[in-house]
DNA sequence: AGAGAAATTAACCACTTGGTTAAACCATGT
DNA sequence: ACATGGTTTAACCAAGTGGTTAATTTCTCT
């Protein structure tokens, strides 16, 4: 009785190769199924369905995407360390797996239902509350004079863009400005700094707090 | 002979709609017949074949993201008023067409090479130029001391992907969130001013510079 | 070794897909 | 009126799709 059996694990990691780079119109039973080195039949065999099977996919993206955030800002950490961590644990992730914020994105732009079923049965975690705990945060170091009064939707949203949104426009930016891949990728690592740096100082008081 | 035939122009809105919600793959010629309100074969022959057809839609899709920029960074123009321009134009565009960029991106991803066609035949622009031209720009303010040294490619990244990666998420966004989407409007509108307020603000030099 | 269950395969199926075709329609000029 | 050209339609088609099935191989336990 294979447990974690071998066939399984191939499939799924065939799956995650081809739905990441074709998204689910885009993907081929058959494709997958060669991918894996296995007959097409096993696919339905092992996942009923090519939607079941994509969703297995589509939540371990999103699981992959979705709780490290949360946790980070909910945590107990300063603002610049919650900073660092994301954009270190995205950077981490993006350059591993390039294609995975173009297939999320593609996906709840196709049918965003997909995340309600992600949030109700995956991901512990309670958007609102650990959101408000990040808020909270932010007031406590505006009254402190430590940061300007800034909405925190803004900050996240900021964080996050300028993390993810170049590893979406790769294959535009490569085009454009002339670049090859090793190029690209110690670009983006720049960024890895860059990006927490930035953001730590768009939130500065216009003059430094008296001590 | 009618030169701007309405059935032709009902066909190519008909097919944006469509190829911009669900891509290439995703979208059924049926549906943009019934989307038109014309018989299937119409499409056939006005535009040969799917592929002819999305080329346009894509085309002109790339027209709508790519010059505006290259021209407004090439301008005689302040940086800060660039800033400005670029984060407006986007923000009105995206606010009206709301689907386009996970469009662009997800055919991208999909095909990259489409790009290609696209700065060959279409745009008249040359990225090295116009690039190379803001790029002096930004090397003399450095000499002025008006801002501090940056590469300029990061600094233009950060711009779009602050204007951009918003629509892209909105989704999930304001799902996540519990927003209504007016409220996202909204919410998106504040970021048409304050993404070039950071901007600027992120290349301010350390001390005022001497008067 | 051999029975029984699980895994794997090849062949097949109903249906959808993009695309075609031939006939019908309609406008215009003579 | 009618011939001519572009336009529109309904019916059709071959290829590809996700999915099934029944038979075969492989494994496991006694």
């Amino acid at each position: 009785m294979p447990e974690t059996d071998n066939t399984e694990a191939r499939i799924l990691e065939a799956a995650k190769q081809v739905f990441y780079r074709k998204g689910l119109d885009g993907a081929r039973m058959q494709e997958i199924a060669d991918e894996a080195g296995i007959n097409k039949a096993m696919l339905h065999y092992y996942f009923r369905t090519k939607e079941k099977l994509f969703d297995k996919i589509f939540l371990e993206a999103l699981g992959k995407i979705l709780p490290k955030i949360a946790t980070t800002l909910g945590s107990d950490a300063p603002l610049a360390e919650k900073f660092d961590v994301i954009s270190g644990y995205y950077h981490d992730l993006l350059l591993s797996t390039p294609y995975l914020p173009v297939f999320v994105v593609q996906t709840l732009q196709h049918n965003p239902d997909r995340l309600l079923q992600f949030i109700i049965t995956q991901s512990g975690i309670n958007p609102a509350e650990t959101f408000g705990k990040f808020l909270m945060q932010i007031q406590q170091e505006v009254a402190l004079g430590n940061i300007r009064p800034i909405d925190p939707r803004h900050l996240v949203l900021n964080l996050i863009s300028m993390c993810v949104f170049p590893f979406m426009m790769r294959p535009m930016f490569i085009r454009i400005i002339g670049m090859k891949d090793e190029a690209f990728e110690a670009f983006v690592n720049e960024r890895r700094h860059l990006v927490p740096q930035l953001i730590m100082q768009s939130i500065q008081p216009d003059q430094p707090p008296p001590d």
